[in-house]
DNA sequence: GCGAATTTGTACGTATGTATC
DNA sequence: AGATACATACGTACAAATTCG
Protein backbone atom coordinates (compact mmCIF):
# COMPACT_ATOMS: atom_id res chain seq x y z
CA UNK A 1 0.00 0.00 0.00
CA UNK A 2 1.20 3.47 1.22
CA UNK A 3 -0.47 5.00 -1.96
CA UNK A 4 -1.23 8.47 -1.93
CA UNK A 5 -4.19 10.16 -0.52
CA UNK A 6 -6.38 13.20 -0.28
CA UNK A 7 -9.98 14.37 0.34
CA UNK A 8 -10.29 14.97 -2.99
CA UNK A 9 -10.28 11.00 -3.50
CA UNK A 10 -13.31 8.46 -3.93
CA UNK A 11 -13.63 6.65 -0.66
CA UNK A 12 -14.65 3.27 -0.34
CA UNK A 13 -17.09 3.93 2.54
CA UNK A 14 -18.84 7.94 2.51
CA UNK A 15 -18.66 7.22 6.63
CA UNK A 16 -14.78 7.54 6.98
CA UNK A 17 -13.33 8.01 10.47
CA UNK A 18 -10.27 9.41 9.54
CA UNK A 19 -9.06 11.32 6.11
CA UNK A 20 -5.58 12.28 5.79
CA UNK A 21 -5.80 15.61 4.47
CA UNK A 22 -2.07 16.28 3.23
CA UNK A 23 -1.78 17.47 -0.46
CA UNK A 24 -0.62 15.13 -2.45
CA UNK A 25 2.15 17.37 -3.50
CA UNK A 26 2.87 17.60 0.03
CA UNK A 27 2.69 13.70 0.50
CA UNK A 28 4.75 12.73 -2.31
CA UNK A 29 7.76 15.42 -1.76
CA UNK A 30 8.07 13.58 1.57
CA UNK A 31 8.32 10.73 0.10
CA UNK A 32 11.01 12.19 -2.09
CA UNK A 33 12.89 13.72 0.24
CA UNK A 34 12.89 10.83 2.14
CA UNK A 35 14.33 8.89 -0.09
CA UNK A 36 17.17 10.98 -1.01
CA UNK A 37 18.15 11.29 2.76
CA UNK A 38 18.12 7.71 2.89
CA UNK A 39 20.33 7.30 0.07
CA UNK A 40 18.24 5.30 -1.99
CA UNK A 41 18.85 8.39 -4.25
CA UNK A 42 22.20 9.30 -3.86
CA UNK A 43 24.48 12.88 -4.72
CA UNK A 44 24.32 12.87 -9.06
CA UNK A 45 21.57 10.47 -9.28
CA UNK A 46 18.66 11.02 -11.29
CA UNK A 47 15.38 10.87 -10.04
CA UNK A 48 12.59 9.08 -12.17
CA UNK A 49 10.89 10.90 -14.85
CA UNK A 50 8.18 13.09 -14.10
CA UNK A 51 6.29 10.29 -16.40
CA UNK A 52 7.67 7.56 -13.87
CA UNK A 53 6.17 9.25 -10.95
CA UNK A 54 2.63 10.31 -12.28
CA UNK A 55 2.74 6.00 -13.03
CA UNK A 56 4.16 4.93 -10.27
CA UNK A 57 2.12 7.28 -7.55
CA UNK A 58 -1.26 7.44 -9.74
CA UNK A 59 -1.08 11.48 -9.61
CA UNK A 60 -1.44 14.15 -12.29
CA UNK A 61 2.05 16.10 -14.05
CA UNK A 62 1.30 19.35 -12.14
CA UNK A 63 1.11 17.26 -8.80
CA UNK A 64 4.80 15.65 -9.69
CA UNK A 65 6.09 18.86 -10.52
CA UNK A 66 4.84 20.96 -7.41
CA UNK A 67 6.23 18.14 -5.00
CA UNK A 68 9.82 18.52 -7.21
CA UNK A 69 9.49 22.17 -7.02
CA UNK A 70 9.52 21.87 -3.45
CA UNK A 71 12.85 19.45 -2.89
CA UNK A 72 14.25 22.46 -5.78
CA UNK A 73 13.72 24.74 -3.09
CA UNK A 74 14.71 23.35 -0.68
CA UNK A 75 18.44 23.08 -2.62
CA UNK A 76 17.71 19.15 -2.55
CA UNK A 77 17.79 18.73 -6.18
CA UNK A 78 18.53 20.51 -9.41
CA UNK A 79 16.33 19.91 -12.39
CA UNK A 80 17.83 19.95 -15.81
CA UNK A 81 15.27 20.48 -18.88
CA UNK A 82 16.00 17.70 -21.47
CA UNK A 83 17.80 15.79 -18.80
CA UNK A 84 16.00 15.60 -15.37
CA UNK A 85 15.86 15.84 -12.09
CA UNK A 86 19.30 15.25 -9.93
CA UNK A 87 19.88 15.05 -6.90
CA UNK A 88 22.04 17.88 -5.62
CA UNK A 89 25.64 16.61 -4.41
CA UNK A 90 26.39 18.49 -0.83
CA UNK B 1 0.26 48.37 -24.96
CA UNK B 2 2.92 46.91 -22.80
CA UNK B 3 0.77 44.12 -22.97
CA UNK B 4 2.63 40.11 -22.57
CA UNK B 5 3.63 38.12 -25.14
CA UNK B 6 5.34 35.04 -25.67
CA UNK B 7 6.31 32.66 -28.37
CA UNK B 8 3.00 30.42 -28.06
CA UNK B 9 1.02 33.51 -29.44
CA UNK B 10 -0.69 34.41 -32.35
CA UNK B 11 0.98 36.84 -34.20
CA UNK B 12 -0.29 39.46 -36.71
CA UNK B 13 2.58 38.44 -39.36
CA UNK B 14 4.62 35.23 -39.37
CA UNK B 15 7.62 37.25 -40.45
CA UNK B 16 8.30 38.17 -37.78
CA UNK B 17 12.16 40.30 -37.01
CA UNK B 18 11.76 39.97 -32.91
CA UNK B 19 10.00 37.98 -30.64
CA UNK B 20 9.93 38.48 -27.02
CA UNK B 21 10.59 34.51 -25.82
CA UNK B 22 10.30 35.45 -21.81
CA UNK B 23 7.45 33.13 -20.41
CA UNK B 24 4.57 34.84 -19.66
CA UNK B 25 5.28 34.02 -15.74
CA UNK B 26 8.65 35.73 -15.83
CA UNK B 27 7.47 38.79 -17.78
CA UNK B 28 4.09 39.21 -14.88
CA UNK B 29 6.60 38.35 -12.33
CA UNK B 30 8.92 41.30 -13.67
CA UNK B 31 6.03 43.81 -14.01
CA UNK B 32 4.39 43.40 -10.42
CA UNK B 33 8.11 43.31 -8.98
CA UNK B 34 9.11 46.74 -10.33
CA UNK B 35 5.67 48.01 -9.73
CA UNK B 36 6.57 47.14 -5.74
CA UNK B 37 9.87 48.33 -5.63
CA UNK B 38 8.52 51.61 -7.56
CA UNK B 39 6.37 52.10 -4.78
CA UNK B 40 3.24 51.67 -6.57
CA UNK B 41 2.39 49.01 -3.92
CA UNK B 42 3.49 50.32 -0.27
CA UNK B 43 3.98 47.45 1.85
CA UNK B 44 1.38 45.74 3.62
CA UNK B 45 -0.70 46.69 0.63
CA UNK B 46 -2.68 43.85 -1.12
CA UNK B 47 -1.89 43.29 -4.69
CA UNK B 48 -4.64 43.11 -7.43
CA UNK B 49 -6.38 39.20 -6.87
CA UNK B 50 -5.61 36.34 -8.87
CA UNK B 51 -8.88 36.97 -10.87
CA UNK B 52 -7.92 40.86 -11.79
CA UNK B 53 -4.27 39.91 -12.69
CA UNK B 54 -5.87 37.35 -15.23
CA UNK B 55 -8.15 40.00 -16.31
CA UNK B 56 -5.90 42.68 -16.61
CA UNK B 57 -2.78 41.02 -18.24
CA UNK B 58 -5.18 38.30 -20.27
CA UNK B 59 -3.19 35.39 -19.13
CA UNK B 60 -4.29 31.98 -16.68
CA UNK B 61 -4.30 31.55 -13.40
CA UNK B 62 -2.17 29.47 -13.80
CA UNK B 63 0.36 31.93 -15.18
CA UNK B 64 -0.60 34.31 -12.52
CA UNK B 65 0.13 32.11 -9.64
CA UNK B 66 3.47 31.05 -11.12
CA UNK B 67 4.55 34.92 -11.22
CA UNK B 68 3.18 35.41 -7.79
CA UNK B 69 5.51 32.29 -6.39
CA UNK B 70 8.87 33.96 -8.01
CA UNK B 71 8.07 37.20 -5.99
CA UNK B 72 7.08 35.04 -2.78
CA UNK B 73 10.17 33.01 -3.40
CA UNK B 74 12.00 35.95 -3.47
CA UNK B 75 10.36 37.25 -0.23
CA UNK B 76 8.44 40.23 -1.80
CA UNK B 77 5.13 39.07 -0.58
CA UNK B 78 3.16 37.48 1.46
CA UNK B 79 0.54 35.10 0.17
CA UNK B 80 -2.68 34.55 3.22
CA UNK B 81 -5.62 31.84 1.85
CA UNK B 82 -9.14 33.78 1.30
CA UNK B 83 -7.05 37.39 1.89
CA UNK B 84 -5.01 38.01 -0.64
CA UNK B 85 -1.18 38.75 -1.54
CA UNK B 86 0.49 41.52 0.21
CA UNK B 87 3.52 43.00 -0.24
CA UNK B 88 5.86 42.41 2.93
CA UNK B 89 7.07 44.96 4.82
CA UNK B 90 10.57 45.53 5.26
C1' DG C 1 24.03 15.11 -39.16
C1' DC C 2 19.09 13.61 -38.99
C1' DG C 3 15.03 12.10 -36.88
C1' DA C 4 12.53 9.85 -33.18
C1' DA C 5 11.90 9.32 -28.52
C1' DT C 6 12.38 11.15 -24.01
C1' DT C 7 12.14 14.79 -20.53
C1' DT C 8 11.33 19.20 -18.66
C1' DG C 9 9.02 24.02 -19.46
C1' DT C 10 5.15 26.91 -20.50
C1' DA C 11 0.24 27.90 -20.90
C1' DC C 12 -4.22 26.92 -21.09
C1' DG C 13 -8.81 24.99 -19.20
C1' DT C 14 -12.02 22.87 -15.58
C1' DA C 15 -13.63 21.43 -11.09
C1' DT C 16 -13.70 21.45 -6.34
C1' DG C 17 -12.09 22.52 -1.54
C1' DT C 18 -10.93 25.91 2.07
C1' DA C 19 -10.64 30.44 4.20
C1' DT C 20 -12.04 35.05 4.55
C1' DC C 21 -15.05 38.97 4.04
C1' DA D 1 -25.51 32.83 3.52
C1' DG D 2 -23.39 34.53 -0.41
C1' DA D 3 -19.44 36.51 -2.63
C1' DT D 4 -14.62 36.75 -3.03
C1' DA D 5 -9.90 34.82 -2.89
C1' DC D 6 -6.39 31.43 -2.61
C1' DA D 7 -5.16 26.05 -2.79
C1' DT D 8 -5.29 21.61 -4.74
C1' DA D 9 -5.69 18.45 -8.58
C1' DC D 10 -7.07 16.84 -12.70
C1' DG D 11 -6.69 17.30 -17.85
C1' DT D 12 -4.75 18.95 -22.75
C1' DA D 13 -1.40 20.85 -26.01
C1' DC D 14 2.72 22.42 -27.65
C1' DA D 15 7.77 24.20 -27.14
C1' DA D 16 12.53 23.34 -26.09
C1' DA D 17 16.53 20.63 -24.74
C1' DT D 18 18.66 16.31 -24.52
C1' DT D 19 19.55 11.57 -25.71
C1' DC D 20 19.83 7.73 -28.65
C1' DG D 21 19.77 4.99 -32.83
Amino acid sequence: MSGLVSYGMPVPDDHVDHLDETPLHVQLAAILRRAIKSGEYGPRDVLPSESQLMQEHGVARGTVRQAIETLRNEGLVVTIRGRGTFVRPK
